[in-house]
DNA sequence: GCTTCAATTGTAAGCGCTTTCATTTTTTAT
DNA sequence: ATAAAAAATGAAAGCGCTTACAATTGAAGC
């Protein structure tokens, strides 16, 4: 005997009221239902007679396929579970747009998670992503061990870790190459001239903030300057921290005609505080800031600064995930990607 | 007898590796599979004793709930389906943001498509998310029909459209009062005393632009000066038309000691153009702006604007999904929301 | 016309879970 | 102790689809 219906009774929700099955439609077609699933997934050989049947039917029915049906059956869910720390911001949004833009194309979604860089809830995210069977996972985390990663990579799962390098998988890891940056932004500096560089560091226990002062510390000892740990603040890669970066500088003594900062936002504190001082940007004082953010350029003066390819760093997220996981093929993507310099108008050689 | 194994052989991934099911946790428990899934889902009555049975069996199993079957059995995907029209820029993460905050202490995900402001495109985004069975729809949509969406609320879809308001199905939407952000803004200039102000609009065509405008307009009639189309300029929202519409203005000779804009980005252009110009902002020229984005407290000076609650507009969304949809009670939300002045620099008195 | 092989279609067994209803066990009241 | 009520559990029928395999049809070759 049939069961009853099931849900609320009192509410028809859309799903209980359209529910066109692929049984009804091959019915009506007057086909079976594994054919009406193969014009559906245009799988296996059907000749075109029948096709249009099935497809007239279907149209007449008002049939919607049922992906989560499909998804159970064939064991596959064409989603790809993404964390990222946060959803407010410029930068993962242009991040998620360069994944969506190449996954839209091939029929694949993104399901989107938080991880407030915070360990534990980065686990409890990959693990709901998991349960949700993504077909793969793009992962930016930040509080998550490597060792963690690399065991789930070791378990099968199938992800792509992103702006993080981890030696053991770095097959599955899209990152900048932060030391380049920073040696390019300091290496600017001292082609126009400047030799006494303060540098304004973002958190040093971060990979990032360590690597870009790597980067600046390159660059003086290729052009013969001294490093000096004087005229280096360590700040939060908060704006704050780029302000109150500069008055320390300035209280302890330190001389300096230009500025590098490991972040465009502590660049913006940065220059309030040069400001403040009665310095000029750049006629006294030249920035250099770290990203390209989305404000950099309506800064006045435009903020010169490093490129950071955020959006194609989602791109070939995107791509790896196509060439690996759904063996599409033709999908390129590189491993780490390069910083460029954007020059704007807050840098110039030394009076 | 039994079927093949299904998938590629040659490369195991992780569902094909890990896939203990309720079944074997019953078997190891002792139990049947009804009992494991009501542990699982905490429905029912289960005995302390047995609970904590299945529970150790599920984790000497190393058991993940299947939420695909899960979804496929109970009709709820405890998804909700999110389309914007693009992912870049700071708005539609700080919306979504909102959004993921409610949604993620209900264990719902959310689903992202973006819809690109062509209606073609938003309805097939729209289409997948149903056919993925979404539980609910939330939509920031600028191309489809009023009439279109009015029709999929009558069909019993469940959704809720944001920053858009559509007569016929105001209960499900929630935006934001942008006559009222008009007129404060506006009413701001003139309470300071300004009575020539310029006004430089957004797209007239859309809704946002309109209704800003019109917010300005009441505020000069509140306050006893007169409109003129003079001192008027229609941009497109663009940084760049802020800065042709100051042009613009001052070439047909019209006069202002303040400027409005229906966004901050033609309020950062307009203050290139009056730094082009000479004119100091605030000293010679007030400049307000409406969204209060992110950059608009980097600039310098600080951009006075309206603030759009963007965020709360996003997880007000999510109210509204959690009780229409879920049942939860004590989920409040409201369907208009109010903008406010946010004082910075670029505003005083006129001399 | 008859075989052979390929193209097309159908049959039916799952995919892993939820949920109704029936059954069994436990508790409570008398 | 015993009946009645309540709590806990189990059996099994789906949810709507995919897909391996079998069966059928059609075309080509001789």
């Amino acid at each position: 005997m049939p069961l009853k219906l099931r849900g609320n009774p009192s509410r028809k929700t859309y799903s209980e009221v359209n529910m066109v099955t692929i049984k009804q439609v091959s019915e009506k077609a007057g086909v079976s239902s594994a054919t009406v699933s193969r014009v559906i997934n245009n799988t296996g050989t059907v000749k075109e007679k029948t096709r249009e049947l099935v497809m007239a039917a279907m149209a007449e029915l008002g049939y919607r396929h049922n992906v989560v049906a499909a998804s159970l059956a064939s064991n596959k869910t064409h989603t790809i579970g993404y964390v990222v720390p946060e959803l407010h911001g410029s930068f993962f949004g242009a991040m998620m747009g360069g994944t969506e833009q190449a996954l839209r194309q091939a029929k694949k979604h993104m399901l989107i998670a938080t991880g407030h860089s915070d360990a534990q809830i980065e686990k409890e995210q990959i693990d709901a992503l998991l349960s949700r069977r993504c077909d793969a996972l793009i992962l930016h985390v930040e509080a998550v061990s490597d060792e963690y990663l690399v065991n789930l990579v070791q378990q099968g799962v199938e992800l792509v870790v992103v702006n993080r390098f981890i030696e053991e998988i770095g097959d599955n890891c899209i990152s900048l190459d932060n030391v380049k940056g920073g040696y390019l932004a300091s290496r600017h500096l001292l082609d126009i001239g400047h030799t006494q560089i303060a540098y304004i560091a973002g958190s040093l226990f971060k990979a990032d903030g360590k690597n870009r002062l790597t980067g600046h510390q390159q660059a003086l000892a290729d052009m013969g300057v001294e490093y000096t740990d004087n005229l280096t603040y360590e700040g939060n890669f908060q704006a704050k921290s780029g302000t109150e970066g500069i008055r320390a500088l300035v209280a302890r003594g330190a001389k300096f005609t230009a500025v590098a900062c490991a972040n465009d936002e502590m660049a913006s504190g940065a220059m309030i505080a040069l400001r403040e001082l009665g310095r000029r940007v750049p006629e006294d004082v030249s920035v250099i800031g770290f990203d390209n953010v989305d404000f950099a350029s309506y800064l006045s003066p435009g903020l010169t600064t490093i490129d950071y390819p955020v959006q194609k760093i989602g791109s070939m997220a995107a791509h790896w995930v196509l060439e690996r996981v759904y063996g599409h093929i033709r999908h390129e993507y590189q491993h780490i990607l390069s910083p460029r310099l954007i020059l704007r108008g807050t840098t110039s050689s030394p009076e």
